[in-house]
DNA sequence: CTGAAAGCGCTTACAG
DNA sequence: CTGAAAGCGCTTACAG
């Protein structure tokens, strides 16, 4: 924009860098016959006028901000939720959605620019310095919804209390006379599982209760993790008496699990998950879990990336809303006790 | 486009029109002061002629063809599923995805065409002749996905083989041994609820198996819609020995239901679901369902959405793909047989 | 490698 | 209500 608020043209810039109009227009079409120090200095001050082709105008001239979601594998029932908090902000604040898999193609960040992309919302994704990079280049904005990383100042991002929720869970358990508690988890490497697995650890001890080595368990968030994992617990020469399971779908493999050997749930064994997705409501026996406030968070991470896009710069560049634990039927008091 | 190839500009629709570049540019703008038959004329030929504002031009120039997703209500396995569909394809054809909730706004799908959108894909929704005329107004194409209501030839839409899908569940239980097989279903309005009852009908009546008013009962595609109806069921003087759910929430709170009541499943009573979401297999036991290719039809939507965006005409303007009985733990011989 | 000049597609203030 | 004319932002063939 010029001062007067109308849009930088190229005569402004040819005036600014000292050169003609045609010299100009050749840098913005990328044509060779530039000198390359002049291409430097005119596309500097391209930058830095926000000068935007006549093509990209559309971007904000007509159509609604536009914000590409990422996803990576499948289209879960919690990337569902957060993805229905995403639109529902976005139809409130006139904002559109664009949904993909992330690829990782080369200009990936590049080509959402060029696609008329505001930002990006990566949903539970890993990003490498080679993907900070790209859009560094790009200039696009990037928010992460329950990041895989630790948060880096250089992403935006938006999660939930998992230390919390895991404590909360696990003093849930306590409280009902259970010692012999397990963790069956997701990928040991992912932030919001190590968080929610130290959150169990934490409320352990504090009730001076022992976490054997065996009784923490990675796995994948996959409903295969708990039907797998479940059994191996359940083997072991102490078993546990209860499981904190890593998320709902882990939860409901355990369940299966337990009832495929004869144990009932929760009189034989309790089982708590975390999200609370609709799986939770229609497991049998409704599952005890850690509510994650999905919908709200896809909400805040859409508000954050039209922020961005609008280059404000957001007090915290991560934020983490509070996860709640929800009582259903999956839990009660240890057999013998 | 002209014949050579290049845009229409104004000056061909005023050469076409006898008028002036300038009254030509007045009626593109909105602006009032042109006669309103003039005004006509050159909005007639500006269609014919295709011409598209330079403001529009990103559209076809830059960015990839834009297909907008609706659904309605949350956005439940089935239809996340489908959209997986939609999404994979996508990025195979190089189009971009935009997804939203239907709001029937006013103007929505004249906006959605001034947002560059060049397709509507609906999600199992309900259209109103207000909805086609907006629809034939704005010149936008419009491909159903899951059709609520009967196939009419101004709409494209995709589904699936309901018929076919609900004689072959009820036919699996039939040749379980079980006679007295009730349906439990979704919205009696919705076509493809009606075709799964029909299948469920002919397949009983060809057995020769009665089919009292009370064995079938209409409700919502919900969990609640199994746990209550299922204990209705159980009620009955002659309670059915197994239970053809509309789809696999409904049988997943039916399996609740009976559980909930001592009876076992499939021992007790056996449960057939439809869809074969992932939920099906996390069920406990695991579902017996009836397989929509539910990605495969989100592909063909988006395909078909495509070439009307290309201004093709589709052999037929409804395609149903192939259902598939998947036969997993909710079923057995009925117990006293 | 640079830029003056011609030209394109469009818009708009204004005379009729 | 219409259009001639001036003007804007941009591109490009070409002279230097």
């Amino acid at each position: 924009m010029r001062p007067n608020g109308r849009r930088t043209t190229l005569a402004d810039i040819a005036r600014a860098a000292g050169v003609s109009v045609a010299t100009v227009s050749k840098v913005v079409n990328g044509r060779g016959d530039v000198a390359p120090h002049t291409r430097t200095r005119v596309q500097e001050l391209l930058h830095r006028h926000d000068y935007l082709a006549p093509v990209f105008r559309h971007t904000e001239a007509v159509a609604s901000p536009t914000i590409e979601v990422q996803f990576k594998g499948g289209l879960k029932l919690y990337v569902a939720e957060t993805l229905e908090g995403i639109i529902d902000s976005a139809a409130e604040l006139g904002a559109s959605v664009v949904i993909s898999k992330a690829t990782g193609a080369p200009h990936w960040a590049r080509d959402l620019v060029s696609a008329g992309r505001r930002a990006v919302i990566a949903v539970t994704s890993v990003y490498t310095t080679a993907h900070l990079n790209e859009l560094a280049r790009s200039g696009l904005p990037l928010v992460v919804l329950d990041p895989l990383h630790l948060p880096d100042s250089r992403v935006h991002s938006v999660g939930a209390t998992n230390f919390a929720g895991g404590l909360a869970a696990t003093r849930h358990l306590l409280s009902l006379g259970h010692r012999r508690v397990a963790y069956l988890g997701g990928p040991a490497m992912a932030v919001c599982n190590q968080a929610r697995m130290h959150g169990y650890r934490a409320a352990m001890e504090a009730e001076g209760a022992r976490v054997p080595e065996t009784y923490v368990r990675p796995g994948e968030f996959t409903h295969e993790t708990g039907l797998l994992g479940a059994p191996a617990l359940l083997d072991l020469e102490e078993p546990p008496t209860a499981v904190f399971a890593g998320n709902d779908e882990i939860a409901v493999g355990a369940v299966e699990a337990a009832r495929a050997r004869g144990l009932r749930v929760p009189e034989d064994l309790s089982v708590v998950g975390f999200d609370d997705t609709s799986l939770a409501r229609m497991a049998s026996p409704p599952l005890t879990t850690v509510r994650q406030p999905l919908r709200e968070m896809g909400g805040a991470a859409l508000r954050t990336a039209l922020r961005l896009a609008d280059g404000e710069k957001p007090e915290s560049h991560h934020i983490e809303l509070a996860t709640e634990l929800v009582v259903r039927a999956s839990t009660a008091p240890p057999r013998r006790w």
